[in-house]
DNA sequence: CGGCAATATAGCCATAGGAGCATATAACCT
DNA sequence: AGGTTATATGCTCCTATGGCTATATTGCCG
């Protein structure tokens, strides 16, 4: 299965989890929404649901898709080290304008 | 240009950036490091300093590489409207365990 | 039951990308 | 200059993937 880091590189992808952030949405709307075949939604739907990023429910015909962001936390983890090395970089720069004119 | 979240995706790349953590390193160490061969980890750093998620410096035939975490704050960027609702998750799985048998 | 609506799946094509081998480049040393 | 070390680049191969069209599936409604 992939890894979410590799699910996330699809900018449809991410495009897709941003709009199911508003609350779930069947397929449709997701179609609209991106300028995307239906069947390639469908696809990326498929992908998110295998990583454990969504969830489907069944609405009659329809299946309504929500987000599940528990994975991402996985992302958060690997990202926590770095964070305090480009906050310090956003630092040293904060004080270099600081100091320029101040 | 490829994005963050694509250079990301590829799990070499990542191990690349987590020996970086450590400081600068030869091109060489990284080869020992990764099971690759020595053209494949300098494709990768091609990559990664497409991405700014390298600097380059060089001593004499070898090159340093060193990391640059500040893209990395765009993928944080992405995160945080998300980080809310793993958290919310967690919360409540921690508190139906507490309640479990306590 | 027949037909429509919503979605999933299959098959196909084109492209991207990661890996390896061979080779070019560059700097050091003698 | 010639050899060796360290790294980059070019080329090729193979696989993965994203997109599309066509079709299957499932459930609604008349």
């Amino acid at each position: 299965m992939a890894s979410t880091f590799a699910v996330l590189a699809d900018p449809h992808r991410r495009e897709i989890l941003d709009v199911l952030r508003a609350g779930e949405r069947p397929v449709n709307d997701l179609v609209d929404w991106l300028a995307l075949t239906q069947p390639a939604v469908s696809k990326h739907l498929r992908v998110l649901r295998e990583a454990g990023l969504v969830e489907v429910r069944r609405d009659a015909q329809r299946r309504l898709y929500r987000l599940r962001a528990e994975p991402l936390a996985e992302v958060d983890a690997w990202l926590a080290p770095y964070r305090r090395m480009w906050e310090r970089s956003l630092d040293a720069l904060e004080e270099r304008l600081d100091g320029m004119d101040g």
